[in-house]
RNA sequence: GCCGGGAUGGCGGAAUUGGCAGACGCGUUGGACUUAGGAUCCAAUGCCCAAAAGGCGUGCAGGUUCAAGUCCUGUUCCCGGCACCA
């Protein structure tokens, strides 16, 4: 085909002012706060888009720059497309980064978190995101933090927050109490690397998530807008498993009961010990009067939590002492010996388990270490009647079998001998079926400072009281020294700790704990509906209009914990009837990790993309639209330096395609008739539809944003090759117009900005999204690739309208088909209309 | 070990339903304009072959089909989550 002389695009003249255009728009879009306000009453469907509220660490990176410009086009779509949005953003400001730069840099936790707010909420505004702001929620201040102190209240009313003894890890030269993460190189302290840190037993402030667990797990099914990956994950956590309690009896006078967790009740006639965990409570018993054994013991609890420090609990050499006590198996009455293991968790079931070596893979293990007995109970179930069973390689653990060896259940299969033995167990009062949970409560205490303090008193006379709800907000104070050693700040502070006891006058000492900053990320997004409300957490009619949220975005990394409990913070609201939905969240997208050189960005390895950096040299539209063009949002993104370079010529080019004429576009009506238009004219219509048509079903359906940022630079490129659109001013109008509206939600800047030079005065932000015409997006005429044997040997253009004889008549007489098929016989013909023709040839 | 996700040119990625593999962008090469270009524009660009013709190509090995990146069986590697959960 012969190549058109193109004509040179003369783009010198109107380059693109990035910042100049953005600065522009940034200061009016400033002085009026109204723009993106959310209507509190309105006729429209109403739409709730959130992204992640961040922490306040300083400065944004490019991960949330990707987060918010997600949630910001589909926010400016749907209000393209006529809806209500809501679109807000907040600080998650309380943690102990805080207190660390209180360290290190010796700024007060608050100032240091203030003067970050402040930069992050600069950089928001700089690059466009369109948040309601007039609804900001900011968890350190009191009048957000006294709705947790509230919440709180009305959780330890319903019984659903409680006090008991947890462990924590604990430096002793620090003297305080550390975080997971402060815990480094398993098991030593962060700031004294030859330190060991220490188990301490504390009393703690626990929610009773537990409470939900079924409805937490059942709930998952309604949630079909979730990430299946996220489902999975939670249902993971929740870990729901049916089995049964046995109790054992211990053998001795007194016959103390030792209660086991089994999902193969099964097996249990091949039980051959009775394995403890390190830490139950019958070990402190039995080893009470026996030093000997204290010391082994001790040997394994080491172990088992360096194990578990170092992320490898899976991994270490199992390793049991035997007590020399025996249990008694209910079932059979049989003795069988007591011991004591490091793979046996205290946190899970009861702590206890049977020992079955034939059928569990752990037990077989732990069992040949140990010459304990190995006792097959379960003979696989033969394929055929006639087929003689033999012997399992052990350890043999399907449920595929048969029960042998079992007493009155031999012949049973595994099922039904896991029903009828639960069963017997219920009726001889020694077991019961039951479920047993992975997920634990939530432990919310913390002995830091940056945090909301745990309303609750205790007085030497009433002992636990909690403080009256018309004594919140509890206050933190400011005045405090941080060291990071010693206990938390607030015991230093007197005026703080030292106060009444509300029931009898007395002298009362304050809870000095603040709360886990989850509690403030689990319902803040209940409170952007009605953030200025001083008489509740939230107007529940407000709430009402509002919930569900209808797209959440954020990093998986919040699959589990910030949505679990969140879920969980929903149904406890909904059950003390302050919201009526039973889930917060109807959408949710979890974006990607933005990586560089293989790696995630971080400053160690020195392959941070800064922001601001981005946004001075490309501009923010540049860093935004990059951000979305360089892989799908769901995928991880690999950031390339020269990538945004293409972004900005597109930018540029963009600018310089409407710049060329834009006082004949500004002026003309942008009507033109249909069928006054040349081929080639109708061709850049059809492309402009088929464009629309894309991004609307990018943004209905995968949110492949970076196909509609491809499907915008095609058009330009057909608009701008061979100046196909010169002779056409009304059509080169009304394709900028609908250019710029499917530009907006993804450069903000450049579409405001174009939007006015083409003279239009209302607001882009609420003008209508483009609609486009099937019709018109329609091909008039198909390539036809010809195959034969499958192979490509010809494309031929065909009308769109061709019928198959057509299509076939055509491929028959095409020189090249001849050439292969040949002296060959044409055993097979297959037409395809619109999409190919196969011709089969022997 | 279990549960997800992935593997496509030199690179990021397209190809929602089996129907022209490589859209769009980067990079590279050649050219135009230019005092100059690391600006801008034009063109070429999966690999093999001097070119044409042709052949080969979506991690690997098979299979189904007129037709497979897409479906099926097996397998390797990478990323994420969970992990002695009884």
């Amino acid at each position: 085909m012969p190549q058109q002389e193109n004509a040179p695009r003369e783009l010198h003249d109107s380059r693109y002012d990035a910042h100049r255009v953005e600065e522009k728009w940034f200061e009016r879009w400033a002085s009026d706060p109204s723009l993106y306000a959310a209507e509190a009453t309105s006729t429209k469907p109403k739409f709730y888009v959130l992204e992640m509220l961040p922490y306040p660490s300083g400065a944004l990176h490019m991960g949330h720059v990707r987060n918010y410009a997600i949630g910001d086009a589909l926010a400016r779509y749907m209000w393209m497309n006529g809806y209500n949005v809501l679109h807000p953003m907040g600080w998650d400001s309380f943690g102990l980064p805080a207190e660390n730069a209180a360290i290190s840099a010796n700024v007060p936790p608050r100032e240091w978190t203030l003067r970050n707010i402040a930069n992050m909420k600069a950089q928001m505004k700089r690059l466009g995101f369109a948040y309601d702001w007039s609804r900001e929620v900011t968890t350190c201040f009191p009048e957000y933090y006294r709705w947790n102190q509230w919440f709180f209240l009305k959780l330890y009313e319903k019984g659903l927050a409680y006090r008991k003894k947890s462990k924590v890890n604990w430096c002793p030269k620090c003297a305080t109490v550390l975080a997971n993460e402060q815990v480094v190189n398993g098991g030593y302290c962060w700031r004294h690397e030859d330190t060991l840190v220490e188990q301490r037993e504390l009393e703690q402030w626990f929610l009773r998530t537990t409470h939900y667990s079924d409805e937490l797990l059942r709930d998952l099914e309604r949630l079909p807008g979730w990430p299946e990956k996220v489902r999975t994950m939670q249902r993971n956590w929740i870990g729901r498993s049916e089995g049964t309690l046995v109790e054992f009896r211990l053998d001795a006078a007194d016959g103390a009961k030792i209660a086991v967790f089994t999902t193969r009740v099964d097996t249990i006639f091949g039980a051959t010990s009775v394995q403890l965990a390190p830490e139950h409570p019958l070990v402190s018993e039995l080893a009470a009067s026996n030093p000997k054994l204290r010391a082994q013991v001790d040997q394994l609890i080491t172990e088992q939590r360096r194990a578990k420090e170092a992320g490898d609990i899976g991994e270490i050499e199992k390793h049991g002492v035997n007590t020399g006590r025996f249990a008694v198996n209910p079932y059979n009455g049989e003795k069988v010996p007591i011991w004591i293991a490091n793979y046996i968790l205290m946190g899970y079931g009861t702590g206890a388990i049977m020992s079955v070596p034939a059928h569990d893979e752990r037990d077989y293990d732990f069992a040949k270490k140990y010459g304990i007995a190995i006792r097959l109970v379960i003979l696989p179930r033969p394929n055929d009647p006639e087929e003689t069973v033999v012997e399992p390689a052990l350890p043999f653990t399907t449920m595929d079998g048969t029960l042998v060896n079992s007493g009155q259940f031999s012949g049973l299969s595994c099922d039904q001998a896991i029903q009828k033995m639960s069963a017997y167990a219920e009726q001889k009062g020694f077991g019961k079926r039951t479920v047993a949970y992975r997920l634990k409560d939530w432990g919310i205490s913390r002995q830091r400072y940056w945090g909301t303090p745990i309303p609750m008193l205790y007085c030497e006379r009433d002992g636990i009281v909690p403080v009256p709800e018309k004594d919140l907000p509890v206050i933190l104070p400011d005045q405090v020294k941080i060291t990071l050693t010693g206990g938390s700040p607030l015991l230093e502070v007197p005026e703080f700790l030292n106060t009444t006891c509300p029931r009898c006058g007395g002298p009362a000492r304050r809870e000095t704990d603040t709360m886990d900053t989850f509690v403030d990320s689990s319902w803040y997004f209940y409170r952007y509906t009605d953030a200025h409300n001083d008489r509740a957490p939230f107007d529940s009619k407000t709430v009402a209009y509002w919930f569900p949220i209808n797209q959440y975005i954020g990093g998986v990394e919040h699959a589990i914990l910030h949505l679990i409990y969140s879920r969980f913070w929903t149904k406890f609201m909904r059950d003390i009837g302050l919201v009526q939905n039973d889930e917060p969240v109807e959408r949710l997208f979890t974006q990607g990790m933005v990586i560089k050189d293989g790696a995630k960005m971080s400053k160690s390895l020195g392959n941070v993309v800064s922001p601001d950096e981005m946004v001075s040299k490309y501009g923010a539209d540049a860093a935004r639209l990059y951000s979305l063009f360089a892989a799908p949002p769901d995928r991880d993104l690999d950031w390339q330096d020269t990538g945004i370079e293409g972004i900005r010529r597109f930018v540029g080019r963009v600018y310089a395609f409407f710049m060329q004429d834009h006082e004949e576009s500004r002026t003309s009506d942008g009507h033109f008739v249909i069928g006054d238009l040349t081929p080639a004219e109708r061709s850049i219509l059809r492309k402009l539809h088929q464009t629309i048509r894309r991004v609307s079903e990018d943004f209905k359906g995968r949110w492949h944003f970076n196909t509609s940022v491809a499907a915008l630079m095609e058009l330009l490129n057909e608009c701008t090759a061979n100046n196909a659109l010169a002779a056409n001013t009304a059509l080169r109008r009304a394709v900028k117009k609908d250019f710029v509206l499917l530009l907006a939600p993804f450069a903000p800047f450049l579409a405001h900005e174009l939007w006015e030079t083409l003279g239009q005065n209302d607001n882009l932000l609420r003008a209508p999204w483009p609609a486009y015409d099937p019709e018109l997006a329609k091909e008039e005429e198909l390539q036809i690739p010809l195959q034969v044997n499958g192979k490509l040997r010809a494309v031929i253009t065909v009308p769109a309208n061709a019928t198959e004889e057509m299509i076939l008549e055509r491929a028959l007489g095409d020189e090249k088909v001849k050439a292969h098929i040949g002296g060959k016989t044409i055993v097979k013909r297959i037409v395809v209309p619109g999409k190919l023709v196969n011709l089969v040839v022997k």
